[in-house]
DNA sequence: GAATAATTGTATGTATACTTACAATAAGTG
DNA sequence: CACTTATTGTAAGTATACATACAATTATTC
């Protein structure tokens, strides 16, 4: 039997460029805000190392901020739906970080609370996250990483909805 | 019995400005970035409702791109890891895009291939993704949509690991 | 004040994403 | 050739993310 032409081998012929050709996706602003992301994600997670994911880092924050906030207004306020929030603060109560309250005014709503130790672990975290924010942008020059914000700041402004 | 004194309404004015202050992480890149890989996710989800994801376009593409591929070089090519990937291939298959074929070379490897309805389903999603990009682009001027995506690119190359 | 509408948290289902571990296979070495 | 190492796809487990639907409750309207 002879040889299948359309092998891996053959394939990697068969664009212009063998194995590192532009592959149209690879342009789309789309897809470079994911691998952004991945690496930010990356990033958080080499120096926070298992402590904390992102999300709940910022739902931490959130409640340290607006404590006897409810699960939708802390959703609405760091950008996630009910749904991802409430997972989200079943492992930071899972972990003893943080509180769910009967609230006083709505019987529907959980005030959420930080306990002592979701305050421990803010202040031991934060420093971490500052730097992990630093070493991501750390490859543009000080004007670059203006643009970056502004332009990241401009499009949420525009694409809410 | 006195009211509490940490119910919602006074936690609303507890922080310096109650109902939009910044909140810290909202200046955040990581998180800038996230909230930006959302919006790119829900422009796609709109424009190509329902056919594909963003990530099972990229996938489509790239097959289409190098035939005969791998699941692990696929993964490599697109920025995922083969375990997400493999999942990914499972929904295409499902859906009759892509086929696994037994690869030729390698026993342990599935060339991927496109099939017929996998050609259509490009033809027929490649334009609406054309313009959730420039759709998510639209509301910054052709200087800054140069400047973020050189930022994007200058980023991504360094941040490479 | 009763009927309707809206909101809260939860549950379910789907789809990323990643880690670790695994069996099968391939590639490398002596 | 035997031995070691690396690679392939998959499985299992965890954690986002979102849509939809739901019961309990609150807000609104008549």
């Amino acid at each position: 039997m002879p040889r299948l032409n359309s092998s891996r081998a053959s394939a990697e012929s068969g664009s212009s460029e063998p194995g590192r050709s532009g592959l149209f996706v690879h342009s789309m602003p789309g897809h470079l805000v994911r691998r952004l992301q991945q690496v930010a994600v990356r990033l958080f997670a080499e120096e926070v190392n298992g402590d904390l994911t992102p999300v709940q880092f910022a739902a931490l924050c959130a409640i340290s901020d607006r404590p006897n906030i409810g699960q939708a207004a802390l959703a609405a306020l760091i950008g996630y739906d009910r749904a991802t929030m409430g997972g989200v603060i079943d492992r930071l109560e899972q972990k003893g970080l943080v509180a769910r309250v009967a609230s006083a005014e709505d019987r529907r709503s959980n005030a959420l609370v930080l306990k002592a130790a979701g305050h421990r672990m803010i202040a031991s975290v934060k420093p971490k996250v500052e730097a992990v924010q630093k070493n991501l942008l750390a490859p543009l020059s000080e004007v670059e990483q203006r643009q970056f914000e502004a332009i990241c700041l401009k499009l949420l402004a525009h694409h809410r909805g």
